[in-house]
DNA sequence: CCGACTTTGTGCACGCGTTCACAAGCGCGT
DNA sequence: ACGCGCTTGTGAACGCGTGCACAAAGTCGG
């Protein structure tokens, strides 16, 4: 998240219609339950119907929306093409990004799998992985390569994302591996705190950290449970 | 995260020293920054060292850590070990937890594989599936069983954590499934809104929305080029 | 035993994000 | 043409989380 140091012109008074973090974390969301009201045959949505099916507060809806501008009709509610649209502009989904996904272990498979991982606008170019024994293995319509190629396919085909699916040991090579090629966005997977130069993107997923966390509540509920059978 | 309607006595006055969510999400961070010191034979650490671990500001760690009681000494620091237990016994880490998967697709496989994913306190009891020819494959050490079997699992091992790695279709299904059987936290990984009634925990992990939130950053960057480049 | 140094724990201020509540705006029926 | 009802967009208040900066508290060398 650090700006910093490296563009030494430093944020021009230009207006970039700058967008909250915490409204972008929440676009995609609303860009699903869209997609599945535009499929529905649905040609219109309240901001309350759409705050229902996206799981959050209408106003916060509303809120977030306006920063995108008004697209939005009073008495009515949303065009969903049109924010369908809007929103994919904003997120950047109109333009393709190619990713490139080191690690075919288990996680990685998944994720070459997901559906939703390649939703409109992303797409994986290359899979990767330092094992020799996994080189060359199928998984859907490609074909496992090397991480020897990764310049190779950086270059190739443009990749600006790249996703870690490796062991905890091996993260932070690939790391700098991803870097070194251009990389400049990273989706994180393994188990480390990663290090990376200013100017690159660094987003985490931990899975094991949301069931700790389900196991502090579930240690809580325990807790008042007892606390009220023994007051 | 509602607390209402449920539970009649409603919070009673007695202090159950009530941790910010926020920090509650950082102690899985730290315990698991303070097992790879503790595994390097470390003694203790300042707030310093371990905020870099983990990969946050100092300030922000102590203030994290003194929710859970003083446990540093000033001039020197925090004991590894005694961190590890009180941030293990206040994450309730100290109990054993059974967790049940379902879905065993590429990513349950994934998930069942995880080795992250059972950290101490957390194993998983079972895995189902509502496919037949999934059912008997053996993951690990564990067979896959039928969804069916649910309810002789949850009493069985006392489940109290599900897992859904589902399609998207069956997830609600399977949830409801879930909270009928006496699961009270749920972790879903499918990429649908699930409703759940107000006693029960819900948490979600969307893989595809970072993905889409690192698009939306490249996005940007490659806005903000084009912008310095034209002026 | 004392003083210098180190590091914790926290009071305080600030900023972001959420929520309420309502005026402005638009369509539709009459 | 006009008012009624519905829904958006947003001003304002509030609360949570973050980070600074420092006093309190402990260690260690002399």
């Amino acid at each position: 998240m650090e700006q910093g140091t490296a563009t030494q012109v430093a944020a021009p008074p230009r207006r970039v219609a700058t967008i909250p973090e915490a409204t972008v974390a929440r676009l995609p969301l609303y860009l699903r339950a869209l997609h599945v009201l535009a499929e529905g045959g649905r040609q219109t949505v309240s901001s309350e119907a759409l705050a229902t099916a996206a799981g959050v507060n209408s106003a916060k809806l509303r809120k977030d929306l306006s920063h995108l501008g008004s697209y939005g009709t009073r008495g009515v509610g949303y065009d969903v093409a049109t924010l369908v649209h809007e929103i994919s502009i904003e997120l950047g989904l109109t333009q393709h990004w190619a990713v490139v996904l080191v690690g075919v272990g288990n996680l990685g498979r998944a994720l070459a799998g997901y559906g939703g991982f390649a939703t409109r606008g992303l797409s994986i170019a290359a899979l990767l992985d330092a094992d020799p024994g996994r080189v060359g293995e199928r998984i859907g319509a490609l074909a496992v390569r090397h991480i020897d190629e990764l310049d190779d396919v950086v270059q190739a085909t443009a990749v600006s994302i790249g996703v870690i699916a490796t062991p905890a040991e091996a993260a932070q090579s690939v790391c700098d591996r991803l870097v070194a090629a251009g990389v400049t966005s990273i989706l994180n997977f393994a188990p480390v705190v990663l290090t990376v130069p200013s100017h690159v993107d660094l987003r985490k997923v931990d899975l094991s950290i949301e069931l700790q966390i389900l196991s502090f509540h579930e240690h809580r509920k325990a807790a008042r449970q007892a606390a009220e059978v023994g007051a």
